[in-house]
DNA sequence: GCAGAAATTTGACACAAGTCAAAAAAATAC
DNA sequence: GTATTTTTTTGACTTGTGTCAAATTTCTGC
């Protein structure tokens, strides 16, 4: 397996549309009563997981919001033997497969780590009971599906209103380190074309 | 203007793949503290509208849910002179549109009433301090935008993974009212087609 | 019921993007 | 450095779906 490019210093964050939206979640979540915040880090566990290994699979019920510390991570389907890369993410994202998270149901998901990947998670029931018992935690993960929630609505637009070049192109400025980190396979899977027709965009781009 | 297909009897609800979760939703609903729930009754204010006016504009901020009663709805927006319906609502759906909503920016989208329509409305700043002062309350809204989100992951699996003929057979199977009741114009929007390429379909199909 | 308007269907053609196959380039192992 | 494998590019061809235009059907108002 070829190594991607991507280096400890090399890790801007995405460029969504909806950074401000991350900055107030963040804002909030630093302005939390330091108890509270103490023990959300205590509920923490961190985890390491080899390149290529997945840390959920079709069939297993998603019981943890996984977040990014280190590394590269995707999270995909299979339809007709041809993967679709959904998201990809980078330090600070937070891996979920969320249907089957919100509903406790298997999911038909991978979350494949694509580097050395490190990361922290929060199990469901012990997130719960602390969304339960702090009004402002749950107040943070109502945001977080919001962010969520807009995001897909985005990027169902991008496939409604965008031709394939066009597709690369706003990847190519929105988040741009997907398009120089990983292999044309994935990007072409996360932008749903095939190899060859993302391999003559970029002939024609650049 | 030609009139739809639809009268009072003929309401079933959207069989959407959700439906379990909806129902989880309307149970939680229904098992609040009855002090609550009246003051959240009390909070709804009803409105009509007429066939063609439209409940939202783009520029406008979305400052309310918008609980359709009675009628059919529908949210839309404008890419290239083109009209794009990204969702169709029916009595018991909640119109919004979640990024303005949540930002409390304005919007892109219109919400246009497709006949009459009775709504029943709770205004944001509101519905904001009850759930604030209700943990039940904050944990219902949660649960809407879960299902909100999961419903547009599910819409966007559907355009990376159906041609034009494989949606429209799904959503003669998943939401029949849209086809049975409204003029093909909206329906070839709502799948993101031609006229012309749904009508090709329907002849063929039929 | 008839006339005009609106919606829908049908036809001819163009083009974006997929598929299969093979060549070229790049990465990896020895 | 060379050989092997993997990735990327290029070519030829096919197909689904859009566009424009015209014909047809269906509504609506009188």
């Amino acid at each position: 397996m070829r190594h991607f490019r991507t280096t400890k210093t090399d890790r801007k964050r995405k460029t969504r549309t909806m950074n401000l939206y991350i900055k107030r979640i963040k804002d909030l979540h630093s302005k939390l009563d330091p108890a509270i915040l103490t023990e959300l880090e205590e509920a923490f566990v961190d985890k390491k997981f080899a390149k290529g290994s997945y840390l959920l699979r079709p069939e297993q019920i998603c019981t943890a919001h996984l977040l990014i510390k280190e590394g590269i991570a995707r999270k995909f389907y299979i339809h007709q033997d041809r993967e679709i890369t959904i998201e990809i993410y980078f330090p600070d994202d937070v891996a979920i497969s969320l249907d089957s998270y919100i509903m406790q149901n298997p999911g038909d998901v991978f979350i494949e780590a694509l580097t050395e990947l490190e990361v922290t998670v929060i199990d469901y029931s012990r997130f719960y009971k602390m969304k339960n018992k702090y009004p402002e935690v749950m107040m943070l993960d109502k945001m977080f599906i919001e962010y969520y929630a807009v995001w897909f609505e985005q990027r169902l637009r991008a496939f409604q209103t965008l031709d394939a070049s066009q597709r690369y192109l706003k990847l190519l400025e929105k988040e741009p380190q997907i398009v120089q980190f990983l292999p044309v396979t994935i990007v072409a899977s996360y932008l749903n074309i095939s190899l060859e027709t993302l391999s003559r965009i970029r002939s024609k781009v650049s």
